[in-house]
DNA sequence: GGCTCGACTTGATCCAGGTCAATCAGGCAG
DNA sequence: CTGCCTGATTGACCTGGATCAAGTCGAGCC
């Protein structure tokens, strides 16, 4: 796919949503032309994170969003003990920080997973530019809903009983999410550790490694380290409904 | 504690944020007193639901949110096979029905658990508001802030390996939320059924039903039906920490 | 009262996935 | 190159909670 910007496209992107590719997944989506110049004023530079460079840590005061440009984040939270629990995992297009807006510090965490450019939303700018832009609070809103239904899936992900299964949808997801982003659906490349992954489905790192060589026995996937290769999206999408017998998920009974 | 309301008062409540004692934990904190007539003013009638009943449909479209005054709520999604997933429990003051600001349309469903009254803010009216209350906007966004954590919350609860811990937890969160709202926390009315408390944790009603009893024997909670008393809060909080060393949540490890 | 029905509890059994442990493969410093 | 370290895989085993199967309890209804 794309490579790369060149060098020369680099300072030109620096703060211009119009010329930036991601723009109709993120939040200029609907906003129209001279309304977008002024969102365009209310972002700071980019930020570069390096694998394992924190974004923001809980208890950080709030005072920005953040899109991911390029690369790739988790957000977590950590417990007084320090166990972890991954919520998400964001690419391109998606925007993290909304944990903070209820009590103006962060009660989460953001990590890059690996070398990753990120758009910084100073949240009073935002403010300033939602009040001239009615369009963008709309948005704002739709934006946030969007996160409330990704946590959604999540639980309902989190729910499943059979393990494969949770396997199964979470790589069917991220191949969606590729797809949105015009990369190939079917050539995955996990940023996230094994052990991420088995801690976001709320299983153990032994679970998910033989789950990983089941899928390839059976043909569904090729696994090579982080590289994962879709080769039947067929059985694959076959395997996420698979098992939907799973216990106490019958019907509503009030 | 408070009984239902007098006669009387019912039809000053009727559309009055000023005089609703949920008026701090709800859309109007924050709010000035003649921001928070203009609010009044977005508010429709009140709405009863009978317990079983419905507030939105998957599929329904967008055209209000909506906040528990009094009863309980249950939010869920149903795949094609008619499985469900339990989202949220919601006690009087929480707002529900973010998740279709996103695509205009309701993407889980909302019912009673037992005869609730309900505000509604039908959106456009709110956004008319909103637009003239710039403080409203930033509560708006705080919200649903608050929706976000309350769903990371959930996630970490899921995330859990001992069934035991799920339980503890979910009845500790619902005695904070008791008490927020100024009730015993000690006491503890389930409007839930087991079903649904199993389903909200990912768990089957069998390990919920023994679960109980097994707290009950241990002295923590008493018991009876859909009364449960926590008899020792102490233990409980310690149950919630317990068996942290559950796995693949170790300190974060990139 | 006696009947039914749905919510809940309890017991017996089983197995998916957690636990423990050994091994392997890359990446990197020296 | 060697040694080390971290991430990932694989095997052997064991247990917590799912499954299956009987009750029990209370509410509503005739």
């Amino acid at each position: 796919m794309a490579d790369e910007s060149t060098v020369l496209d680099l300072s030109q992107l620096r703060r211009s949503c119009s010329s930036c590719a991601l723009s109709d997944l993120c939040l200029p989506a609907g906003i129209g032309g001279d309304d977008l110049e002024k969102l365009d004023m209310a972002i700071r530079d980019k930020r570069m994170l390096d694998r394992g460079g924190a974004l923001y840590r809980d208890g950080d005061p709030f005072h920005a969003l953040y899109v991911v440009r390029s690369g790739s984040l988790k957000t977590f939270v950590q417990d007084d003990t320090g166990a972890m629990q991954i919520l998400g995992f964001h690419l391109p297009g998606d925007i993290v920080g909304f944990d903070a807006l209820a009590t103006d510090r962060h009660v989460s965490q953001a990590e890059a997973l690996e070398r990753s450019s990120i758009c910084e939303l100073p949240y009073d700018r935002l403010q300033q530019v939602t009040s001239e832009v009615p369009a963008l609070h709309r948005q704002l809103m739709r934006v946030v809903s969007r996160e409330v239904v990704e946590e959604h899936r999540h639980t309902v992900v989190m729910g499943r009983q059979q393990a494969q299964e949770q396997l199964a949808i979470f790589l069917k997801s991220l191949s969606d999410r590729y797809q949105r982003l015009q990369r190939d659906g079917s050539m995955l490349t996990l940023s996230m550790s094994r052990y991420d992954i088995a801690n976001y489905l709320g299983l153990v790192v032994e679970t998910v490694s033989r789950l990983f060589s089941r899928l390839e026995e059976m043909g569904v996937l090729e696994v090579n380290r982080k590289a994962v290769t879709i080769r039947r999206p067929d059985l694959l999408a076959e395997l996420c409904r698979s098992s939907s017998t799973s216990p106490s998920r019958q019907r509503d009974n009030g």
